[in-house]
DNA sequence: AATGTACTCAACCGCGTCATT
DNA sequence: TAATGACGCGGTTGAGTACAT
């Protein structure tokens, strides 16, 4: 047995809000609220909807704490770094950004965001760190995220999203107020997805998570220094010695 | 000015999840 | 435990608008 509609398509109103109905929806949940129920509330409210278009309209448009107007260059890094992490989970992402709903960031994403995001990214990065022997972390990376891992694949304190920590890609690099490129940090959080070990990767020894965290830094500062852009861009370096930055 | 094309974004649709019975 | 119903989410649509020819 199929779900049951949750009204009559056929008796209610669909299509664009005018300007009454918006006001008559506004003035009803200002008065009662939502009372937990969609519903039931177009019936109380009044209005000849379906609870869902009701729920919509309200927390995609007449909320007051909805913000109208073009997404800011910060707005966008935050959407572009959690899209990279956690894919298409816009309510996460929205839930990120004030009054930013998720059908905003979802659109603002398909219209304009995916285009340069994509166009970044197309290419898959290569790997860009040698081996050492013997190796005691190894860590997985696609174009947007490092992880790193123990030599039995279990993910270690450390965490390294290229993204997020990246200054936009539109930018590179970012100068701060003193005219200093701003290096990425590594971040010692570990929240963001683990990477299949087979995919590109690179392993490296080092006693302790925050060595490796270390090492990492080092190695983009280093990319940078030599090639005034960080590696991921177009020419990840094929080999890195990591004992460049060991002191070995 | 007329027409075609691209873009934007509000709204809809269907499904997964969760709470209730 | 299963059935039911409402909510919330992500994908998609299509009307309206802007821009190009």
């Amino acid at each position: 047995m199929g779900r049951a509609p949750c009204c009559d398509k056929a008796s209610v109103k669909r299509g664009p809000w005018s300007p009454q109905e918006d006001a008559t929806l506004t003035a009803f949940i200002h008065k009662h609220g939502t009372g937990g129920n969609w519903i039931a509330l177009p019936h109380k409210a009044g209005l000849n909807r379906c609870g869902k278009s009701c729920r919509l309209r309200w927390l995609n448009y007449l909320r007051p704490d909805i913000k109208h107007g073009g997404f800011t260059q910060e707005e966008d890094n935050v959407i572009c770094s959690l899209y990279s992490t956690i894919g298409s989970r816009w309510a996460v992402i929205a839930s990120q950004l004030p009054g930013r709903t998720d059908n905003d960031v979802k659109n603002h994403w398909n219209t304009k965001l995916k285009k340069k995001f994509n166009s970044s990214f197309s290419k898959p990065p290569n790997p860009i760190v040698v081996v050492t022997d013997p190796p005691r972390y190894s860590a997985t990376s696609t174009a947007n995220s490092l992880k790193l891992h123990d030599d039995h694949e279990h993910n270690i304190n450390t965490n390294f999203n290229m993204f997020s920590s990246h200054p936009p890609f539109d930018q590179i690099p970012m100068l701060n107020n003193n005219n200093n490129p701003i290096i990425p940090e590594l971040s010692t959080s570990s929240s963001s997805i683990s990477l299949p070990i087979e995919q590109n990767h690179l392993e490296f020894s080092g006693p302790s998570s925050d060595e490796a965290a270390d090492i990492l830094q080092s190695y983009f500062h280093g990319v940078y220094e030599n090639n005034n852009q960080y590696p991921y861009e177009d020419d990840v370096m094929d080999g890195f010695d990591v004992s460049n930055y060991m002191g070995l």
